[in-house]
DNA sequence: CACGAGACCTGTTCGC
DNA sequence: TGCGAACAGGTCTCGT
């Protein structure tokens, strides 16, 4: 499920709370439990456990895919994978089936980390850096500007899908908003990064930011029964549509595999003998 | 440096 | 109906 847009809705309903949950921003945590061992990447669960009770959450925030709770010592730092979610809920309601792990929060609340896949992770750790280190710069840093975008993809002379994914190139985008931003921006995923102009470089960070704040603006995307509450999934362009007229010109959209994941594009509107734009 | 294959996991859908 | 293959929002590691 989740990539940007989605751990960043997360993130907000945690911080923030709903209709039904509380905010989560200075509770207390009372304790702790593990039904997946591995889940827990660091520290020993033993450690964790006794370092973990009776912290307060400070702070909700979010860098690429992570979330990242800011204790009053230690930060609680983690990854949904491909299946995870995050859930506030009474402690005495009946656990989710794949709950991995929870927090016991004051007042009666849980948080829970559910994972069908067991591919999640996180982490307790003192410096959250220990675990973003590696992270290319966030698509909504203002320090990336379209120059310093183009120059980053001078440097590569890898093909823009899985470039775009990896997440050392740049933090938070994912199969479906790689898919999106590459269709709004026109080009076509297999197009070498190397060989794309300063203004198809700028539009394709443009875009990357628009399908993202789309993204962030319907709560995220809800697929199948993993993740529910936002509705983007119905405003895709080209994933998972497969077949389907383009929304934009009618031609049937494709789907080819590129490092070993589904791409869905436009074939007219994302040719891949690139028009050249104009250098700069 | 870049790429492909295989792992890690469980569940649903598709084709024969 | 049944059964195996393909596929699913992600990332890591290893071999070439």
């Amino acid at each position: 499920m989740p990539e940007l847009p989605e751990v960043e809705t997360i993130c907000r309903r945690l911080r923030e709370g709903d209709l039904s949950t509380p905010p989560l921003i200075g509770m207390e945590i009372t304790g702790a439990a593990l039904y997946w061992q591995k889940t827990l990447e660091h520290p020993e669960a033993a450690n964790f456990f006794s370092q973990i009770q009776g912290r307060t959450i400070d702070q909700i925030t979010r860098r690429g895919k992570y979330f990242i709770l800011t204790l009053d010592k230690g930060h609680l730092l983690g990854h949904l994978r491909m299946s995870g979610d995050l859930i506030v809920e009474r402690q005495d309601e009946p656990l989710d089936a794949y709950c991995r792990f929870c927090l016991y929060l004051q007042e009666g609340w849980r948080l829970s980390f559910n994972d069908m896949r067991k591919f999640g992770r996180i982490w307790y750790v003192d410096d959250p850096q220990i675990v973003l280190s590696s992270l290319g710069p966030e698509p909504f840093d203002a320090d990336l500007d379209a120059k310093n975008f183009f120059e980053r993809l001078q440097s590569r002379r890898r093909q823009l899908k899985p470039l775009l994914m990896d997440q050392n190139f740049l933090a938070g985008v994912g199969n479906i908003y790689a898919d999106e931003a590459l269709h709004l921006a026109g080009l076509h995923p297999l197009t070498i990064a190397n060989q794309i102009g300063f203004v198809q470089a700028e539009a394709l960070l443009s875009a990357i930011r628009k399908v993202l704040e789309a993204g962030i603006r319907h709560n995220g995307s809800s697929i199948d029964w993993i993740y529910r509450g936002g509705d983007f999934q119905n405003y895709f362009y080209v994933y998972g549509r497969e077949g389907e007229p383009c929304k934009t010109c009618g031609h049937l959209i494709e789907r080819i595999v590129v490092a070993q994941r589904s791409s869905h594009f436009c074939p007219f509107c994302q040719p891949m003998e690139a028009n050249d734009g104009n250098q700069s």
